[in-house]
This record gives C-alpha cells, structure tokens and sequence, in this order.
DNA sequence: GTCTATAGGAAGATAGAC
DNA sequence: GTCTATCTTCCTATAGAC
C-alpha cells in the first residue's frame, strides 16, 4: 500500500512557508523578515504560520539552516564529481564554482543563510555553528591541499584568502542581476579570478 | 572674537548618536536597529533622539550617508598619494587596500553604509544612488586603466571581477577579528590577493 | 488546516514640563 | 537640551470557530 511518495498538502503549504520567509529574509534582514510578509506571500494568514512553526523563529531558523546544509552538499556534490585527474587548484575553483551557483539559484535559502549570519540572535547562531564550522573546515582542507601540492602563491595568508575568497562569493546576491547575463557566464569569470587569486605570478 | 572652532556640546552629543547608531546598525541590520539601543548606547533617552533628528530615517540615512563618502574620500586620498611611477594596477590594488581599511576601522559608518545597502528602503536607496554611482565609477574606471595598460588577465569579465573584488572586500567586517592580526597584515595579504586575481596566469 | 478576533507588548513619534 | 508621560501603530502569538 503506501501511495507512491506523493507529497501531501501540508507539505506544500509548509514549503510554500519556508520559499517565502527565504525570500524575504533575504531582502529585509533578519529584525525586517515579518510574519504578515511571509504569510502573504505564501498565500495565508498570519496565524497558519503557528500551525506548522512554534515561532516566528523557529521558521527563520529552519531556512537558515536548510540553506547552509544545501550550500554544503552542493559544493560536496561537485566535489565528488570531479575525475581523479583534478589538482588541488581545480578542486578550489570547482567548489567556488558551486558555492555561487548556489546562493544565486538553487535558492534563496542558502543566499538567506549566508547574509543573515551577522543578524540571527546568539543562542540560533550557537546552533548553527556546528554546521558553519563543517563548511569552514571543508574549504581549509581544500585550501591546504592545494597548497600542499605547490600551486599556491606561498605570499597569501591562508585564511586571509580563503575568507576574502568566501567574501566574494557571499556577496554576489546582492550585485548579481540575472538579466544582465547567465550564472554560468558568471561561474567562468569567477572560476578564473579564483584560480589567478591563488595561483600568483611568474611560476 | 569667535572663540577657536571648539566643538560644541550639542555637536558632541549628535556625534554620540551618529556613532552609536552606526554601531547598532553594523550589528542588527536595518530593520533591527531600534531608537532605544542606539539611544541607550549614545547615554540618552529616546526622545532627545528628536531634537538632532527628524526621525529614526533621518539619522540612518546619515550614518550610511557618512560612510559612503568616506570610503569614497579615503580611497581618493590614497590614490592621490601615490607616485606618479604607480601602474594602473598598482593603482587597483591601492583602492582595495584603502577601502578595506575604511571598512575594518576607519569608522563603522563605512561598514554600516556597505553593508546594509540591500535593506534600506527603497526611497533611501534612491537618495543614496548619487555617491554609490560615482563611487562605482571610480573602480569601474581605475579598472579601465589597469586593462588599458595590458596588465589584466583578457579572460576576465571586467564588470563580475570588480564586483567579486569589491565584494571580498565588504564581506571582511563580518569575519575579521581584530585580536587575531593587524589591520596591516590583512590588507598586504588582500592586496596580494587582488593583483594576482587580475594579473592572471603567464605573461 | 485555515480563518476571524483579539490579547499583549514593543517601537516610533509627539506633548509639554523642567 | 533632555526628560516623563502618552498616543498610535504594528507585530507576535493565542483562542476558538469552521
């Protein structure tokens, strides 16, 4: 028995709730994200938000924490993606390529988690440093790697770099117009600053 | 007569404010920055905020006003400084170092101004479109210069590589921490940075 | 599941005393 | 110049009908 995985309307309805709090969390801020918005935008009154979240919170937490899961696996995926071949450079730029793709398509949840870091009060950002320490570990790793293998210009502080690096990334959102040209013309460009960035002069 | 330009009390005391809504603003975003904290920080009660400040608007645009000309002023002031024998890439990287320093230290204002730019309300926005086009000239034409002077990597779009380069360098309040090294050093390391990204590979 | 009605609180803003 | 007291608005959250 057990219908085909059909996903119910409750689900929908609590998806719908998250797209909306992502969306405006990334517009207003963390204090400027309102349930009245979000509930509009999801096509319901303010008090349905209680039936699938305890807070208002409670719902804001959940995006966030989709999104940094989602930057994380995305760039994991890519990772795992590469042929054998790959140097440690390449691997760098791959996964600057998907953390971009990222927080500029796959949704608005990882751009609301990676611009809301800043604002989200103590005790929900205690949480999600689990999470965050992960993802900061995964570039270190990358980054050692490359460096290990000789490609890296021996003048850049590691994690000077690597937070600059980052920083370009995380920007992006709010720059980034989607008519002015595609992502992927976008994740070449990148792909190569990141490579020159780290590569250095005269080899 | 006219006693020596001594800063007035009065003067003193919107200074106070503007620094202490700068701060809060830098910390809670746009929307989280409420009149009692800034108030409170500035030793003050809520409604003294009135007599400098027509409303909580007012004094927010002000701050964000302030730290975009003086990041604006500061790069300037570099840039004017340097030997006439400096390439348009030395040039580049001179602007980079410069704003960098006005974000970390110089002030919070420059943060607050950089760094709240997606929340602001959109007639806010609009006001303060003037400095940030003629800021983004600069770069746009400082970056001209560089590629003119055949020291920038063809492969690159102009336009992405000045925004992730501006975006490296605004993202770096969030993550910086003071006790962990020098200003000095993070800026040697971010200018390395940035001309090895524009420079590219062989020459 | 989703609504209307409403409680409770906090924030921006004003009035007016000192 | 700065305060206390207060108005108004808006937001989160709950109660309870459908």
């Amino acid at each position: 028995m057990a219908a085909p995985e059909r996903e119910r309307k409750s689900d929908r309805t609590r998806r719908r709730l998250l797209d909306a709090a992502a969306y405006v969390l990334n517009r207003r801020g963390y204090a400027g994200a309102r349930l009245t918005e979000i509930a509009q935008l999801a096509d319901l009154q303010v008090p349905a938000v209680y039936y699938y979240f305890g807070s208002r919170e409670e719902l804001l937490e959940e995006v966030v924490s989709i999104g940094a899961r989602s930057t994380m696996e995305h760039v994991r995926a890519r990772l795992a993606s590469l042929p054998p071949s790959a140097t440690g450079l390449d691997r760098v730029c791959a996964a600057a390529g998907a953390h971009l793709e990222t927080v500029l398509q796959a949704a608005e949840y990882a751009a609301a988690a990676v611009r809301s870091v800043g604002q989200i009060p103590p005790e929900m950002r205690e949480r999600q440093l689990t999470d965050q320490r992960e993802y900061g570990a995964l570039w270190r790793s990358l980054l050692a790697d490359a460096v290990a293998s000789g490609e890296v210009d021996p003048g850049l502080d590691m994690r000077s770099a690597r937070m600059l690096l980052i920083g370009a990334l995380n920007w992006a959102p709010d720059w980034w117009d989607p008519s002015r040209g595609s992502v992927a013309e976008l994740v070449t460009t990148t792909e190569r600053f990141v490579r020159n960035a780290l590569t250095g002069p005269g080899r």
